[in-house]
DNA sequence: AGCGGTTTTGTAATATTATATCAATATTGG
DNA sequence: CCAATATTGATATAATATTACAAAACCGCT
């Protein structure tokens, strides 16, 4: 019973020895599921795109999730991925880093929500957060000036424990 | 006595008809006394790129104010826009809006902050708020989990007040 | 299996946003 | 005025993202 409801940890900083691969199999099968029940298609591409992005905590470029898939698929070009990432995007599997122009793996997919994200600028992973008292804190004061929330991008830059422990 | 200390909107909803060459003036007088404060020099060239920006409550885009500013100066290039765009941002007399790629003069450019921004999706405007219990919300969930925040982007998407009053 | 409509992918071109580099000019402090 | 520094000019290029149209794959139906 570690984390109250309101602030629940969505996708918390990793240790550096965790298993990854479950990160990524998790990830994909969450994709199955939501692909699934939403009937849609989750191709080879897709979800290769989503490997790609999951291959570690730190938010990736689309142009190097291209050189990468090129490796393996020579035909490969900018749609080829703007395509998967806009696929991902629309179905909760992937976030976007505005700050970054970057993309992440979504750690709960099958809930629809907007994130937030802490981004380490010392090691460059990224946590997700789902946290109900920053939400609750911007659409309250949204309501007050009369404006109607219909998503929002919160990204805090800062620097995460563990590089708070090492020397500079 | 309408504004509560803690949730201040530093730039509010503009009306339409409220007198938008005050906006300008005072953006720019502000910026005089930073600069002159700084040591910093407001050159006719970052100081007209900041009445573009000021042109209106919308975020410009960089190359919107190339554009502009070869009608005046024609030998201008993307860098004379992107080295005032730096000088401006480094001195808080902007705001880049992440989501956009698009930048706004600041409204309180005499105090450093991280605003947060109301971004209406219908028309385009953009209110900027220094919210303190936003703020303390971000950091309060990010030092539970031992992280130490620098600075944050906060861009909340929606319909501002006017425009939710409008026909669709 | 075959057909027709829809979605996905292939391919080429181009648009948009941003930076690197180095030379020339302007400004400042001494 | 000189020398150091900051700013601007000019060219090139990098990085990010989209448009357009044709080909192929897939799906539901018979």
């Amino acid at each position: 019973m570690a984390q109250a409801r309101n602030t629940n940890v969505i996708s918390a900083f990793p240790t550096r020895r965790h298993n990854h691969g479950r990160c990524v199999s998790t990830a994909i099968e969450s994709a199955e599921r939501v692909s699934e029940a939403r009937g849609a298609r989750f191709t080879a591409i897709r979800r290769r795109v989503l490997e790609l992005v999951w291959a570690s905590h730190e938010p990736v470029a689309a142009y190097e999730l291209l050189d990468r898939l090129k490796l393996e698929k020579s035909n490969a070009t900018p749609p080829t991925i703007y395509r998967a990432l806009e696929f991902l995007l629309e179905n909760g599997l992937i976030h976007r880093i505005e700050s970054l122009n970057a993309y992440v793996g979504c750690g709960n997919p099958e809930n629809e929500h907007n994130g937030q994200f802490l981004i380490c600028t010392r090691c460059g992973v990224v946590a997700e957060l789902g946290c109900d008292s920053i939400d609750g804190a911007v659409r309250e004061r949204a309501g007050e000036l009369g404006f109607t929330v219909e998503s929002h991008t919160v990204e805090i830059q800062g620097i995460c424990e563990s590089c708070g422990k090492t020397t500079r």
